[in-house]
DNA sequence: ACCGGCTATGTAATCGATTACAGTCAAATT
DNA sequence: AATTTGACTGTAATCGATTACATAGCCGGT
């Protein structure tokens, strides 16, 4: 009842081989001639031997696994690339760990801990609001490797998969300046945020390419959470005079920002139109509808998985920066539109 | 530049004592003398010594990591709740493993890997809906400890945390009556499931105590998805006699349930009130703001962990049947009372 | 016939920490 | 004074798989 776990022992026993033949079959089976490899894996399956994890990891000095740093773990705009990270890890044979860098203990540590230490074969970074300092530094050589995936470090060599951040931002002012819309405000993410510099400057480039001011008085800051879309809402109602329409730079502010509006009584797109990003699932449910940029989630994360594998795979390749550069890969994303945009009352 | 990392061997040089003695000052600080302890930290952090956890593993026959089995990793529902799970096994030094249920390659394999196969130290599991012959059988010993948590294994000495579903549901039904609600419908999780079960209890219960009949028809089944609240919606469209308030099992549900009759013209809670279930993040931000069932997820999370923790720690209370059951734990849920109910028209 | 090269396998060292066991020394007990 | 006790530390075996190195057998070329 009680046995204990089958060990490579046993098994290169009833095959009657070396535990190094077992060992080659099954991790290097061109090694070993086929009814050899026939014989352990009958072994294998006689005595459901399942391979010590610890012992391989000390033996080959990995440790079998991949983390991922979030901002954020319950913001949904990550479950999916979570979800797709997963899947190509789980194929690989690797675990995923989840770290939230804006949990109480803080980013840092939690950096230290999986970059410095050998608690990770290669780091996915969902953040781009780390120390650069940890990343970069002469002695790179003992790290893991480290992709970034939607944010990302500027100016530093640090591969990454992103979307074209500011053409998205540009589509969707484009939409909104075809709808008619000569007043256009925006509802930023945090300032020291990449992203929200990507996203500002789409939009500002839609807007002179229409040869529209740009009014710095409907620039409102936010940091991506739907609580700060509702305190958006506010800053708008202030506003002596207000924009026809918004673009906001997450799904979540433009949630919370109609949220409030029509709690106050203001519609949604009669009286503001209102474009947001990521196009998370519940976009296409709220009321109304959104108009979004769609951001392709879960091939995000299947591709930032796939790469960094690659690169866990080719430890020299580090090295060059160049080939690091290369690494990147920039996905195409979409504009979707919904019912919260339309024409302008003025143009109707 | 491209030191090794340091060993336990090199901090033990360093302050001039054993191996033996650094580790046990490192994870058993009580055996060792003051000053010895002192030497040895000071060893630790002149050589930025970290532990190599593979070792550790191998030698203590655990693997430092616990699983979480999770349907859908994409439902923002289980994101808190993993945020609180992590946040426990964090401060117990273990790796928290997340693995979907629903992935292609199937649970039954997720299980097996992670159940029978030494990866894992624990597992919870957030999924009721798992082959049960997995859970049972004679040969437990070998295995980790298992905790459920939101849905669980009916007929079963598994420990669970959770909260008081049937409850929750009449609650929900009661708010509906006592608005003047006489015609009240259900939107259903999947017939499997034991939360549709006991929240379909709960609705019942609701009505049996109000003297109103169960009108089988108000009855619709679902999947707790945001597409299945859109599909409910249609067949309410095909309903000859409608009911004025509709009690749907998750906040997902009567998201897409809400939006679908907006875009028919069906107003919330004017022509119609619902209630939902879960009160995720955003449930306060929909239009109207939903009224719900507020499920304590961060401490459902952690509260998971430290239990599951506490079986970790003490491997023989798993032969007792009677003690397993006493580790489970209901947590208390909340009517959260929004916008989209409101009285009956033909009672105003 | 001999040698080099190739394939297939075995032997044993190795990864780095933990811990059973043994030993030391000083204080306490008889 | 002898013995016991307890606190502390060291030595070395151990966890289970991988892999460097050694070896054996076979083939083909000269």
């Amino acid at each position: 009842m009680d046995a204990k776990l089958p060990r490579i022992r046993d098994v290169a026993r009833i095959a009657g081989v070396s535990t190094a033949t077992v060992s080659r079959a099954l991790s290097q089976p061109d090694l070993v001639s086929a009814e050899t490899r026939a014989a352990v894996l009958a072994a294998v399956a006689e005595t459901g031997y399942r391979m010590n994890l610890a012992a391989r990891n000390l033996r080959r000095k990995q440790t079998g696994s991949i983390v991922v740093l979030v901002p954020h773990l319950s913001n949904p705009f990550f479950s999916l690339i979570l979800s797709g990270i997963a899947k190509v890890a789980s194929e690989a044979g690797l675990n995923v760990l989840v770290a939230d860098t804006r949990e109480p203990d803080g980013a840092d540590r939690q950096i230290a801990e999986y970059l410095y230490n050998n608690r990770s074969d290669g780091l996915i970074v969902l953040d781009g609001n780390l120390t650069e300092a940890m990343f970069s530094g002469d002695d790179r050589k003992g790290r893991p490797p480290v992709m970034f995936a939607c944010e990302w470090l500027e100016d530093h060599d640090q591969p990454a998969v992103t979307v074209d951040n500011r053409l998205g931002a540009r589509l969707a002012v484009e939409h909104l300046i075809a709808l008619g819309h000569r007043h256009i405000g925006h509802v930023a993410g945090p300032p020291e945020n990449v992203l929200t510099r990507q996203r500002a400057a789409g939009f500002r480039d839609a807007l002179a390419k229409a040869r529209l001011p740009a009014n710095e008085r409907w620039f409102i800051e936010g940091d991506f959470t739907l609580r700060s879309g509702v305190a958006a809402a506010e800053r708008w109602f202030d506003l002596a005079e207000r924009p026809t329409a918004v673009f906001c730079s997450s799904d979540a502010m433009a949630c919370g920002f109609i949220s409030q509006l029509n709690g106050h009584g203001v519609r949604v797109p009669d009286d503001v139109s209102v474009v947001g990003f990521d196009d998370i699932d519940i976009a296409a449910h709220l009321i109304p509808p959104l108009t979004t940029i769609r951001q392709p989630r879960a091939l995000i994360g299947e591709t930032a998985a796939t790469m960094l594998i690659q690169m866990m795979r080719l430890p020299d390749m580090r090295e060059d920066a160049a080939a690091m550069r290369e690494m990147g890969k920039v996905l195409p994303l979409e504009l979707v539109v919904r019912d919260s945009t339309g024409r302008p009352r003025s143009a109707s």
